[in-house]
DNA sequence: AACGCGGGGGT
DNA sequence: ACCCCAGCGTT
C-alpha cells in the first residue's frame, strides 16, 4: 500500500467543471434542498432519486412545510423509495428545527444531531451548503481512494473505514470543499465505476496505484456476504362484502409505518388455508373461508437486502364478525374499498400483490 | 462491531 | 443472478 504518493487534485476538479451532470439540486443554494436530495441519495442511485426529489420539494418546498405534514402524506410520497426510516426521520428532523426556531444548522455539530444525519450527511450538507471543511465519504469516495492507493483493507472494516477517512481528509487539504466532496463522488459514479472502470480517461490515473498494478476492479477489498434466506409467506386478501382488511406496520422495524395486507409466514412452503385460519384467528381474532369460484393467483417474488420472499396471495371471505378486537393494541387494522388502497403507504411487495390478485392498480395515481 | 433496513439499475 | 448504490440507527 502506497499512501504517500503526491495527488493533484486540480485535474480532478477539471474533470468535474467539465463532465458534473446537471442534477436538479444542483441548480440551488438552498439547505433545505441539499439536505433532501442527501438524504434521498442515501444507498438509492441518482436516477431513482431525481423524481421523487422534484415532487417533494414541490409539495415540500420549505422546512415548515414538512413540518406541518401528516406523516401519512409523507410516507405515501416516500413510497417505492425504500429505507423508509429516512422519511420518518425527515418528517421528526424538520419538526425538531421548527422546535427550535433557529433556522436552518448552520454549523456542522448542530446539524448532526437532527434525526437521519449521520457523518456523510453532516459533510455533504454543511460542506456543500455552507463550505464547511468537511470530507463527505459515501460508497463513491471509498471505491476511488481504495483505488487510488490501492488500499489493502477491507473497507467494511471499521480499521478500513477509519484508513479511508484519514486519507478522504489529507486528499481534501486546502481545497474548496464544496467542490472537492462533489467532484470526488462524481468520480466515482462516471469513471471510477465499480464495474468497468474508465481509466483511460479518469483524471486521477497518473497517481492511482490500483490503475498502475493493472488491476483495479480488485479494489475495494470486501468480505464476502453471507447467503440470504428466501421464505415463502401467505398474503391473506380478507373481504368483508367489498371491503378488505389491512393493517398498519409497527413504528419500528422493516416498512415502519407502512400499511399491508395480513401475512402469515411460511418458512420452506407457503403456508395451508389451515395455518392461514388459525394465525388470522389468532393474531386477528378473524374466522375465514376460502372466496368461491376465484382462480388461484400467481405468486409473487420480491427481494429484500436481506432476504428473498415468494407471496402467495390468498382470496379470502370473512366469516361471520371478528371475535375480538383487531389487534388493537399492537397494529391498526381498518377495512377499505379496493378503491381506496392507493390512498395508504405501502411497500412494492404489497402492491405487486394487489396487482396480482387483480385489485386494479393499486398504486398512487 | 455487527446487523437491520428497500428497491431498482446495471452487467 | 448477482453487485452496488451520495448511510444511519440500534444493539
Amino acid at each position: 500500500m502506497t499512501t504517500n504518493t503526491t495527488v493533484c487534485t486540480e485535474a480532478l476538479y477539471r474533470w468535474y467543471r467539465a463532465h458534473a451532470r446537471e442534477l436538479p439540486w444542483r441548480n440551488t443554494d438552498d439547505p433545505y434542498a441539499i439536505w433532501i436530495s442527501e438524504v434521498m441519495l442515501q444507498q438509492t442511485q441518482v436516477s431513482t432519486v431525481i423524481p421523487y426529489f422534484e415532487r417533494w420539494i414541490a409539495r415540500f418546498p420549505a422546512v415548515k412545510a414538512l413540518a406541518a405534514a401528516d406523516q401519512h402524506e409523507v410516507l405515501r410520497l416516500w413510497e417505492g423509495l425504500g429505507y423508509y426510516s429516512r422519511a420518518r426521520n425527515l418528517h421528526r428532523a424538520a419538526q425538531q428545527l421548527v422546535e427550535r426556531g433557529t433556522g436552518f444548522p448552520s454549523e456542522p455539530a448542530a446539524f448532526s444531531r437532527l434525526s437521519g444525519v449521520g457523518p456523510y450527511t453532516t459533510a455533504a450538507v454543511m460542506s456543500i451548503a455552507f463550505g464547511h471543511r468537511l470530507a463527505a465519504v459515501d460508497g463513491n469516495v471509498k471505491r476511488v481512494i481504495s483505488r487510488l492507493y490501492a488500499l489493502d483493507l477491507d473497507i467494511t472494516s471499521s480499521a478500513g473505514l477509519k484508513r479511508i477517512a484519514e486519507l478522504a481528509e489529507q486528499l481534501l487539504s486546502d481545497a474548496d470543499p464544496a467542490l472537492h466532496n462533489q467532484s470526488m463522488m462524481e468520480l466515482g459514479a462516471l469513471i471510477c465505476r465499480p464495474k468497468d472502470p474508465q481509466c483511460e480517461t479518469c483524471p486521477l490515473r497518473e497517481p492511482c496505484q490500483a490503475r498502475l498494478l493493472g488491476t483495479p476492479t480488485a479494489y475495494p477489498l470486501r468480505a464476502p456476504k453471507a447467503p440470504t434466506p428466501h421464505h415463502h409467506d401467505a398474503v391473506a386478501l380478507i373481504y368483508r362484502q367489498t371491503e378488505l382488511l389491512i393493517a398498519q406496520r409497527p413504528q419500528s422495524g422493516l416498512l415502519a409505518g407502512l400499511w399491508h395486507f395480513p401475512r402469515i409466514r411460511g418458512k420452506t412452503r407457503a403456508p395451508t388455508i389451515a395455518t392461514i385460519s388459525n394465525q388470522l384467528a389468532q393474531n386477528y381474532g378473524l374466522r375465514v373461508a376460502p372466496l368461491a369460484n376465484t382462480p388461484p393467483c400467481p405468486k409473487v417474488d420480491h427481494a429484500y437486502t436481506h432476504f428473498r420472499v415468494s407471496l402467495y396471495p390468498r382470496l379470502l371471505a370473512l366469516v361471520g364478525a371478528p371475535t375480538t378486537c383487531l389487534r388493537e393494541d399492537t397494529e391498526v387494522t381498518r377495512w377499505v374499498a379496493a378503491d381506496q388502497l392507493a390512498d395508504y403507504p405501502m411497500s412494492v411487495a404489497d402492491r405487486k400483490v394487489a396487482q396480482a390478485a387483480g385489485l386494479g392498480d393499486a398504486r398512487r395515481a
